[in-house]
DNA sequence: CCGTGCTCTCAGCGGGTTCTAAGGTTCAGT
DNA sequence: ACTGAACCTTAGAACCCGCTGAGAGCACGG
């Protein structure tokens, strides 16, 4: 159970790519690439990565556009733009359009390592956070679940899957990407975890018939949705 | 056991981080750093220090609102803030904000010793001051705790770990966090005078059978909550 | 030198959590 | 309507985490 951090490296330089592939991988990350804003999205998309680390300069979709469109897409992956030498105004672009910092070319990896190092800290105890869906919210702090009044108790399990969902609303979740995040699964095993699990929230969630929020996708996977 | 004193410096200027990093840390004192707002944010939350040597004047969130922040995120941790010379309507702000201290750049870190020094003091032997939570007060001066009307004697390690909790209400303390902040471990020590000591605690807090304070996470850690 | 109080270790137990497995139900396609 | 696949439901077995009680080690004071 529980997995490895995931991060997207967005970048058509081949060469930057390679070492901050080495580099992330060496210290225990697990690496996705992408060569253009196109393959950054649906990589995102595929993936569920932790963090970006994006190029803001690109052929076609720049960087920018890509953070555009995640943030449009209610993605809040943290994301990390790459500029230009004193490209200023790039960098005050970067952060309006949604990224969460920024580092400027030429960097050293260990400055890089830094900054990924900061956001995912930020990213995995965000204080006083409280996510929100419809009537739900998940207070990550306490760990358990409200809803209509309730207090709901979470296991370990179930708050994890549940903070998977929280952290993609409306969006469909395959379960192959579920049995990684949560799981850590080299999936191929045959086994209904998931399922089980989805009840088990499902239950907590809805003790009174509130309407549901978990909804299978036939097929597919399942959605967080009204 | 018991632990070093945690001091997070925050100041976007190099060379007063470094001053002031070592200085302290020759004092005894564990020093943390940030070179940003945000970066203090994330490390107050990380290392939960005792206090934080804030700079007012910082590119993107300036000190005044990591005050802010902090203050309205029910975290209680003594600030000194860093002033620049005669800006007298940022200390009043400062202190109406949430500071409980400022000092007025330039400054020698023989001053900043002695407002250290003062406010650890006065947080270490707060006249008067009563932590509560629910129907629980926490005496720190008397270092002894009252529930139902009873007083109850504490002995240095159980006040130190219900002083911990007091301080962060409601939020799961992971076991590596209370470890390192109760025991000052390097962990790695398989040990379970945590769960030892949660008992002696639970067993003062309790004696006739009142609401539990200390609730267990299991796979997580521990939350004061009703 | 013994008693007292505090800290910490250890081993066994209990119960919550996780996961499997088997049978039931729904759904899409023919 | 029939069939197979996908998904749901339920029960319970296995596991592991945290709880518990006893006691050893240690410091301190009488």
């Amino acid at each position: 159970m529980s997995e490895a951090t995931r991060i997207l490296v967005v970048d058509d330089d081949p060469k930057i790519r390679t070492v901050v592939r080495r580099g992330l991988a060496y210290e225990g990350y697990r690496v996705v690439e992408a060569a253009t804003g196109e393959e950054g999205l649906e990589k995102a998309r595929e993936h569920l990565p932790d963090l970006v680390v994006l190029d803001i300069m690109m052929p076609g979709i720049d960087g920018l556009e890509v953070t555009r469109r995640l943030r449009s897409a209610g993605d809040e992956v943290a994301i990390l733009m790459l500029t230009a030498r004193d490209e200023v105004k790039d960098r005050v672009l970067g952060l309006e359009t949604g990224a969460d910092d920024y580092l400027v070319k030429p960097f050293s990896f260990e400055e890089l390592l830094a900054r990924v190092h900061a956001l995912l800290r930020r990213r995995a105890a965000p204080s006083g956070e409280v996510l929100r869906f419809a009537d739900l919210e998940l207070d990550v702090d306490a760990r358990e679940a409200r809803r209509s009044g309730r207090t709901i108790e979470l296991t370990t399990t179930e708050f994890s899957l549940l903070l998977l969902f929280m952290r993609h609303p409306r969006k469909v979740l395959t379960r192959a990407i579920i049995m990684e995040h949560v799981w850590a699964y080299d999936f191929e095993g045959e086994s209904n975890v998931l399922e089980v699990y989805v009840r088990y929230l499902r239950t907590k969630l809805e003790p009174n018939g509130e309407p549901r929020l978990i909804h299978t996708v036939r097929g597919a996977g399942y959605v967080l949705k009204e």
